[in-house]
DNA sequence: GTGTTTGTTATCAA
DNA sequence: CTTGATAACAAACA
């Protein structure tokens, strides 16, 4: 799923491939893909608009555009931008959906949206289970939208005292079911609450009150050092997530926890558990974490 | 046909 | 206000 280090990794791509190019036409497959206009409209408010700067807040992309608007992007679960520069072809990846093929003008099955730019270069979000969506903002919009977040794990605000404020604000939740609180934490899902846990050595179903002072500067540093190493291999492909050239991220093979149930724990070869909170599977080891 | 996968929001319940 | 559960969105896969 893109969370924090797969939507960052797309950032920095996206930033280099379309800062100061020019969008000459938006084609739209599914209409509910696009937001809040219908998909005439939207198209015709981002014809000619230059993307002046990229930003990223929690799991929510923003393009900022020379029109004085924002396009804002959640690939929510299966989400994918993938950006072809002329004339680039794209390689036969094993993770689908494809772009690549003898015929790059159709999409394909999956494709909901296709920009194209200045210099025949193209923007493709393709979305297996539409859920998610291209959101036309002003700039009054965004603030509303990222003001909900709560602290951005990577930068210099996520001090060991804030992280703590956060962390026990409600003091009878269980540990996993808070990191996945984007008010409080913005930008970790399933895998990095998962894997953070297992660096912790904490359950995932501990209550927050009952967390040592050590236990949570164990939690804050386990944090950062994951998003961190995830964000340098580029994020991890599990299902459908891939970086804006096609090919997957790399950090899969770093998980511990994560969709590794009845598989022998890294460090002590114990099977990992897994469990359902909060409708989700949670994955942790029962000797390594207490 | 059934259960599982998950980001986010809405809604209901205690 | 806190917390927890469930459904909804949607489609693939085992």
């Amino acid at each position: 799923m893109p969370e924090l280090p797969e939507v960052e990794t797309l950032r920095r791509e996206l930033e280099r491939a379309l800062v100061g190019r020019v969008i000459k036409s938006v084609k739209i497959f599914w209409s509910k893909t696009v937001q809040p206009f219908t998909p005439t409209i939207f198209a015709k408010q981002l014809k000619n608009v230059r993307v002046t700067s990229i930003e990223r807040t929690a799991k929510i992309l923003f393009l900022n555009l020379s029109n004085g608007k924002t396009l804002a992007i959640h690939l929510k679960m299966t989400g994918q931008l993938v950006f072809q520069s002329q004339g680039s072809t794209l390689g036969d990846f094993k993770v689908e959906p494809l772009i690549a093929g003898g015929h790059p003008e159709d999409p394909k099955k999956y494709t909901r949206a296709v920009f194209e730019f200045n210099g025949r270069a193209k923007l493709y979000f393709n979305d297996l289970r539409k859920f998610g969506w291209l959101r036309l903002v002003s700039a009054k919009d965004k603030q509303i939208m990222t003001e909900k977040y709560g602290l951005e794990p990577l930068s210099p605000e996520f001090t060991l005292a804030n992280f703590t404020r956060a962390l026990t604000r409600y003091p009878n939740r269980k540990l996993k079911l808070t990191l996945l609180d984007q008010t409080l934490i913005a930008g970790l899902g399933n895998i990095y609450a998962d894997e953070s846990c297992f660096a912790a050595g904490l359950r995932p179903r501990r209550r927050v009150k009952t967390l040592t002072d050590k236990e949570i500067k164990k939690l804050h540093r386990a944090i950062k050092q994951i998003l961190k190493l995830a964000l340098a291999k580029g994020g991890t492909s599990s299902r459908n997530y891939v970086r804006s050239d096609g090919s997957p991220g790399d950090f899969f093979s770093y998980l511990k926890a994560y969709g590794r149930s009845g598989q022998p724990c890294r460090r002590c070869l114990t099977p990992i558990a897994k469990i359902k909170l909060a409708g989700r599977g949670a994955h942790f080891c029962k000797n390594c974490q207490r």
